[in-house]
DNA sequence: GGCCGCATGTAATCTGTTACATGATTCT
DNA sequence: AGAATCATGTAACAGATTACATGCGGCC
């Protein structure tokens, strides 16, 4: 089902969508992600961090490395996506988050990614995430409903939660709406 | 203006507003997070990294240590808290929370052990953060604003954010009624 | 002359997780 | 007999942040 190597964060598969596109370096990588549009207004990465992340992402055998020498600069190193990195990546972009703390970021993410694999895949995205939220919104709810009511703090807590769920779905709706309904 | 001393983390600062209450040792500490109620809801410590919270408090000057040794059972090792330990929880209590995402916790956390202090401190807690998100809210929607129609994810990754932030607003004024309409 | 851009990295430090160690007692 | 509870910890590793290193070229 899942990839047999683990990728825990978004982070690594974020590089892999970049690699994707096309087959950079990292300094490029990096400049595109300091200017504040795209995935560059979610996602900020350090350089040295950036850096060791291809490295392991080459070690994992995720992407091969070619070295593109210049005159009068430092050489730079072009990393390029193979055949398990790609699979790796995909099955990240189409499946949805699995915590509600992961939409800001994770999601956020795989939405900016998904946009360049066109608009079937977005609507998947989408509506597979919209089915998560519902999921951990009844949870939620049955958890607060079982609160008594000596108990104001924990309700709290509950509808804090709660009306986090509910303006992600919210948002969802407008998702489909900017990306789908008028197509750009 | 803020402590000298800088604990950068919640958990920290969680641990001595245990510690207030009662002088008590890491096990016991341990248990009451254990269950799902109160801060057990919302903070989860593994045990060993609580020992070393714990250890390090005590390196700060924020905690001292004394031994309870009992009969037939390891020996307990009491945390109190010290003057500087007092004042620099009541400083955090105090103070909002400068990021939305650290609402889910360590906003949390800080209602947690706002009730223990009075209701003049929760209003004051909730006061006190709902003008932040008011700040965050109008940033964001100038942000969005500003946004051209060619780029709908830019857009989109504010909307998310705005919606966030509009569901911790109202839920602060749930906050209100809760804690402070109804006195428990 | 000094700083910024290009392009890559190493080293040290901090925070957090996982797994393991101890050793007595009480529960099943 | 084996597991769970009490109570504390160590060791090894993973992740991220900070600071520093290099070395050339162009700009002011």
């Amino acid at each position: 089902m899942s990839p047999m190597v683990s990728l825990p964060l978004t982070t690594e598969y974020a590089l892999l969508g970049f690699l994707r596109r096309q087959p950079m370096h990292g300094y490029e990588i990096h400049r595109r992600l300091s200017k504040s549009k795209g995935l560059g207004l979610v996602w900020h990465v350090k350089q040295n961090q950036l850096y060791a992340w291809l490295r392991k992402l080459e070690r994992k055998g995720y992407v091969t490395t070619e070295l593109e020498l210049q005159e009068n600069r430092p050489p730079r190193k072009v990393f390029h996506l193979t055949e398990t990195g790609q699979r790796a990546f995909l099955d990240w972009l189409e499946s949805p988050v699995i915590q509600p703390r992961r939409l800001r970021l994770d999601f956020l993410a795989k939405l900016y990614f998904a946009q360049s694999e066109g608009s079937a895949v977005v609507a998947q995205l989408i509506e597979k995430q919209r089915e998560a939220c519902q999921t951990w919104l009844a949870e939620q709810r049955s958890q607060a409903g079982a609160i008594q009511p000596q108990r104001p703090y924990d309700w709290l807590v509950h509808e804090f939660r709660i009306g986090q769920i509910e303006a992600m779905l919210s948002w969802l709706d407008r998702c489909e709406q900017a990306l789908l309904i008028t197509p750009a």
